[in-house]
DNA sequence: GGGCTTATTGATAATGATTGTCAAAAGCGA
DNA sequence: TCGCTTTTGACAATCATTATCAATAAGCCC
């Protein structure tokens, strides 16, 4: 077993994550954190966040675009409810669907399920833009 | 209105994505395609497999990789059991589902929701690779 | 069938996120 | 402080996907 030694570093990504609304990719909080003075180094960014999310300390998901977005987070598993504008998360209990997962996959046989459950919309501060006219909102996939 | 054409590798697509067990990358695709013989562009693929998505003849999500994935299919909204191993994948009714996710949203003033749902395992046919020796199965993110 | 117009193709370059490399720098226990 | 090891960071390397753009071929009218 490897001995974790603690950086500033990775303190910075923590709590530059901390003081984070809601997801943000590893790119732009790089850039964050470049901005303000700190003269982290990319690849060391990913490292810590992965790290994080491995530790249990970060959540991460995949946004519809295919970046890897984190969040502080210390608390087990949960899901979120994601503003498409802004990023902010809430998180949403969902002990329903966890249940309602299990019971499917064992139902088809599937064995060690892991389920992926999101929800994605516009937050009551970022209005859908022009509501109806949105004949093509962002990430429609289908 | 543009005019839409019929080309053989418009339907070598189409028919390969039959073909196809379970979800397929736009690289597998390609390469299957070519393996069979045909020499048609790898753009081209990505290209076919946008439309056939767009025009809801294919359903498409995210691996845990960031793959783009692919699957013929010509129903509405629904979910996926899909296999780690062998890329299997069931469809499956969440109606339960559905209304949750459209009650979450509203219930924190969220609008135009949309939800990510699938879950992911091992079939039958692919036992679980050692099953409790899975310290870290894969894709696990958290 | 012969043209014509224009959508489509495909080889390749470009992009953009993420990971690998490896020498230099910095923890931490002694 | 010393020395051993983990980390860092600049940069190269991957990898999936998209853009470019000249060459090709569909659909169509004659």
């Amino acid at each position: 077993m490897v001995m974790q030694r603690n950086t500033w570093q990775r303190e910075a990504v923590r709590s530059a994550l901390d003081t984070q609304m809601g997801f943000v990719s590893a790119q732009s909080l790089h850039s964050k954190l470049r901005g303000s003075g700190s003269h982290i180094g990319l690849a060391t960014v990913y490292r810590a966040l992965g790290d994080l999310a491995s530790e249990g300390q970060a959540d991460s998901l995949q946004s519809p675009e295919g970046e890897n977005l984190y969040r502080a987070c210390s608390r087990g598993h949960h899901h979120h409810l994601i503003c498409r504008s802004c990023g902010l998360a809430v998180e949403i209990e969902a002990d329903d669907v966890e249940v309602w997962a299990k019971r499917v996959a064992s139902l088809h046989g599937f064995t060690q399920a892991e389920h992926v459950v999101d929800v994605f919309g516009y937050c009551s501060s970022c209005v859908a833009p022009s509501a109806e006219s949105a004949a093509n909102p962002v990430s429609a996939r289908k």
